[in-house]
Formats: structure tokens, sequence, C-alpha cells
DNA sequence: ATTTGTGCAAATCGTTTGCATCTGA
DNA sequence: TCAGATGCAAACGATTTGCACAAAT
């Protein structure tokens, strides 16, 4: 049954086993997605430009399925989101715990490698917890 | 000649004089607005927010000049912008190097009160240089 | 008199939603 | 079968823009 759904459409096996395991239904376009995802490692893209990358190969999926499934990938673990533009929403595919450069002008996020190292952070205000710690380092053209 | 410019109209002469040496026209409307703004110190206000207050306070603006008025200010150093939050656009008053908690639900900002030490960060991508250092803490009801 | 700012309404942008239809288990 | 997913188009909230009018220098 495993082997038999892992084949019931053309899907990469890989994606609809990934998907299992994130309790997502490996339906066509989330597989689609899921390849174009990860196809390569450390992404950060916005639905938009997602979506561009669905047309162009040819994938067919509606810009409201690519939010959804954006969004469920991020519940899930698969992706993390990024928030530094006001505009738009960045989903970034390195779901480990790392800071961003943000390149004025272009509007482009890019990893830090390495680790920053933060000091300790002042106590929250009274009944609140640290949730977590975003570090983004604004660069530009020199 | 100066003193007759502040008296132009019923402003605030303070706020007048402010926004002359950030280089700005001391309009009716900015010195309101500026008038509201800093009135208490670091606040963090959306655009909204303050068309709100300005209704309240019987200041007659439009959306749209609140808008201008935020993003001249901004550009003129009298306040900070600050995206956490991929939907609104926050205004600090606190110009200062500074960071901030976000309350994750409540939408709502709040000054980190003494400093975050950050340790080296890695050399930015080929030439890029930084500009700044954002650090946003975020926390939820404990 | 000239330049600059303002208000309004319409336009835009990214994102979400309602709902009928389709699909995977 | 049938819960859950998808597509489409309309709805949405935040922000911007175009343009006629008003105010500041």
């Amino acid at each position: 049954m495993d082997i038999d759904g892992a084949r019931n459409f053309d899907g990469d096996p890989d994606m609809v086993v990934r998907l299992r395991a994130a309790g997502l239904r490996p339906t066509r376009q989330r597989v689609e997605l899921g390849k174009l995802l990860f196809a390569c490692a450390d992404r950060h893209l916005t639905a938009e430009t997602l979506h561009e990358e669905a047309e162009q190969a040819n994938v067919r999926v509606s810009l409201a399925t690519v939010y959804n499934t954006l969004h469920q990938f991020t519940g899930a673990g698969l992706l993390r989101e990024v928030s530094v533009d006001g505009a738009r929403t960045y989903f970034d595919t390195n779901v480990s715990d790392h800071h961003h450069y943000f390149v004025e002008d272009e509007n482009r996020l890019i990893d830090v490698e390495g680790k920053i190292r933060i000091g300790a952070i002042p106590a929250p205000p009274e009944g609140m917890e640290v949730a977590s710690v975003d570090v983004v380092v604004r660069v530009r053209r020199a």
C-alpha cells in the first residue's frame, strides 16, 4: 500500500514520503511545489516567486494554492517564515537556527553563514517568555 | 522673521523650530502630528493608529497625509521605521540604537531597555556593507 | 508668484476567503 | 465514500498615487 500510494501519480516518491512524514497529504501540487522548493538548499522565496517558478516548470497551480502550501509547509516545519520587508513575506527553506542579511534596494535575503553571538537578553516584560530571536543585518552596496 | 514664522499659525513654536531644523516646512498638519507623536517618548505606532489619534484630538488630517508625514519624518531622522510583522509598518519615536520585543498574538512592539551585546557579524557578501543590525525578540505570554 | 503640501478617491500590491468542484485515501 | 484540497474570482487591508486645490515662503 505504501508503495502503491507513492506511485498513484507521477510524483517524486521521495517528496511523497517527506510530505507524509510531515503529516501532509501528498497531493500533486504539494509534491510539485515541494520539488521546486527543495531542489536546491537555502532558498528565500515569496509566494509570487514560487508561483512564477511553477509556471515556468509547467506546473499548473493557482496562486491561492501556493499561499496555502507555503503556510502548510511552514506549519509542518518544512519552511520558515521571515518578515523583514513590511511588504512581502519570505519563506526560507533553511529551517535551522540562523540569521539573515537583507539587501536593501534589492529586497533580497541571504543567509548569514556561521553564528552571531548574542549576549544576554534583558528580561522580557512581566509574564512573557522569549519565543525566538531574529537578527536581520541590513546591508547595502558599498 | 524667525519669530514671526513661528507665530504664523497657532502651532507649537517648539515643534515649528524642530521641523525647520529637520528641513521640513512646518505646515499645520505636520506640527499637529508632530505634537501627537512626540507628546510622550518611545512610542510605536502605525499610520492607522496615528490617524485615529489625530481624529480624537480633533486634528483634521487625511490618512494619506499621515503616511506622507510619517515617511518624511523618517527621512528626516525624527522617526525610525520598524518592520516585524509583514502586514503593517510601525514607526518608532525612539530613534536611538536599540532593539525590540515583539509580542506575538498582540502585534505590539516594546523597546528593549538596555543593550543586547551582539558578537562579530560574519563578513557580509562581497561589495556589501552593513547598514544596521535589527534584533527582534519575539515574546509570547508565558 | 512659486514652490510645496494636502485631501480625496481611485488604484495598486500582497494576501486571504468563499464556494463550487475535484481528488486522494 | 468523503474529508480534505484546489481554483477562481471577489474581498481585503495596508499603502500609494494622480490630480485639483490650498497653504507656506
